[in-house]
DNA sequence: CTCTGTTCATGGAGTTCA
DNA sequence: TGAACTCCATGAACAGAG
């Protein structure tokens, strides 16, 4: 019965010997103990436990081909059955209920990344820091006496611009900005933590950095500007076409490519490979952020009479 | 001995006497206490010690054979059961743990990281270049008028140092070590196939901290000095006591934390979690040293004088 | 050689959406 | 409805310890 060596063998091995055992059409593999296409395949899951019973138009003697197959369901169903198609090989409900909870924790697990409950009080206490002080921070910009021609709804001759009342605006926001990053940092407790000299030295490197990475939140890709409340910020604001203060230009191109990296970052965070990367860029950016800091450190300290209107900042940089 | 020239004989002479006690195909041997095939003894390992119940669609009493094997997995765990084989011989967690452990060290001890040709040759490139200009540069410092007091056998009075020369000397052998640094990456065919611009975009921005980097590894810690052949440089022979540049002292601790991480980084290439850790750390003192490199330059321009002793630092720090 | 675990291509389930 | 996916159990082939 096993082997006989005639042509049979041979013709079995045709070309093509994967055809649907229903209906015909090129078979996929093996669907519910029977060598059928996708199309059998589906339909045979849907259809088997309907209860509606189907009833054919005919004797129950259609023709089942590729092309036929959709026109009568009944005998369609009738020929998978006779096929050898077990309604048993499908999932019961409640193999199907166990398997989508267990994808369920799985992507609940993935996305999330696992925190643990320290873990996820921490980042509660940074978010609330964060909002209470830092988030809407830029709203107040207005209380500092900013130049009309800085409100977004500002009508004026956009060329004459006086410039000590800018500076001296500016000069308020960021004394301001470095003064609710140190409110910030007075709502971290592990910061509080450390010894006074410390928490100082950390301040004195990094409160500018945070006011930048910060102000980033508020830079338009559209329009290029800083929208602060009701207060429009282009670039041109912040670097007069001065000798010494050109590159600008380039602190906000680095700026908005770490503003695009962070927003990546915290957007994906499936693919893990990826992460690796995305991290280690955000601490090689650091690296460019504390040189521009630097830069601007250097500047805020040669700016004649600027020192004075900022004592803080002053600090900071010394 | 073996045989027993019985009826046994015949029964033990079948064509496969060794078959799998659970589904009948060819065993390979025994598995967890029973004689099974490849398969079983998969499923078993993967299936015994799931909490998810299986349960059969039918009654229990699934036919487990070779072909319809996979279609019920409770009939078939079960009957792993009945056939004998014991959950308690997989290895628990632990001594998995141990053994990985075992391996990963034998591992690491074999074979010092699979490098592809590229990589090796890569590597081999870079190592070259390494030797040749920055390996022995060192070495070559004596030639360039160092005070008699550097000499590691003076044993003249050490509190009166002229101050002059000592300043020559820094700013020859710093133009000594940046020139290497650029006959460096001239023997890197990687850099080299950058546009020129970037090129010195690059040098300008790095030449220094590399630098800095190779000075560490003459760092000596037991006497902490910088041993470079014949001279030792202690640490206040580079910062003297002046205002302005009291901070060497920080910059020497960065650099030396620096050293250390970068040769825990080439010891230990065996666990991954640490390396993908010591990579970001890496990459976080890069923005320290950054900023170091930034607080340089700005003081090399700023030494009356100096600049004019080293136009080619001058230019790299414009 | 035997008996552990590990790897990974594969098949056959369900799922999606035009 | 069904072509084109995802997902995961499967098991042959392999590696390593004893
Ligand atoms: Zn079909
Ligand atoms: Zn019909
Ligand atoms: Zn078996
Ligand atoms: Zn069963």
């Amino acid at each position: 019965m096993t082997a006989t060596p005639t042509s049979e063998a041979m013709a079995s091995e045709e070309d093509e010997p994967r055809n649907c055992v229903v209906c015909g059409d090129r078979a996929t593999g093996y669907h519910f103990h029977a060598l059928t296409c996708e199309g059998c395949k589906g339909f045979f899951r849907r259809t088997v436990n309907k209860k509606t019973g189907l009833t054919c138009p005919f004797a129950g003697s259609c023709n089942v081909s590729k092309a036929q197959r959709r026109h009568c369901p009944a005998c369609r169903l009738q020929k998978c059955l006779n096929a050898g198609m077990k309604k048993d090989m499908i999932l019961s409900s409640e193999a199907l209920a166990l398997r989508r909870a267990k994808q369920a924790q799985r992507r609940a697990q993935q996305a999330p990344t696992q925190l643990s409950k320290e873990q996820k009080e921490l980042v509660q206490i940074l978010l609330g820091a964060h909002n209470r002080h830092l988030g809407t921070m830029f709203e107040q910009f207005v209380q500092f006496r900013p130049p009309a021609h800085l409100f977004i709804h500002h009508q004026g001759l956009p060329t004459l611009v006086p410039v000590l009342p800018l500076l001296t605006h500016f000069a308020d926001i960021n004394t301001f900005m470095v003064q609710q990053v140190i409110k910030f940092t007075k709502d971290l407790p592990l910061f509080r933590s450390l010894p006074m000299e410390d928490q100082i030295s950390l301040l004195k490197g990094a409160a500018l950095e945070i006011c930048q990475i910060a102000l980033n939140t508020t830079f338009c890709l559209q329009t290029q500007n800083f929208l602060c409340g009701p207060l429009r910020y282009t670039i041109e604001d912040g670097a007069r076409d001065r000798p010494g203060i050109t590159r600008r230009e380039e602190i906000d191109q680095v700026q908005e490519e770490m503003a695009l990296t962070l927003h990546s970052y915290i957007k994906g965070q499936q693919p893990r490979p990826r992460d690796r990367f995305l991290y280690a860029k955000l601490l090689g950016l650091l690296a460019e952020l504390r040189s521009l800091n630097n830069a601007y450190g250097y500047q805020i300290q040669h700016i004649r009479g600027l020192s004075a209107m900022m004592p803080l900042l002053q600090e900071i940089c010394s």
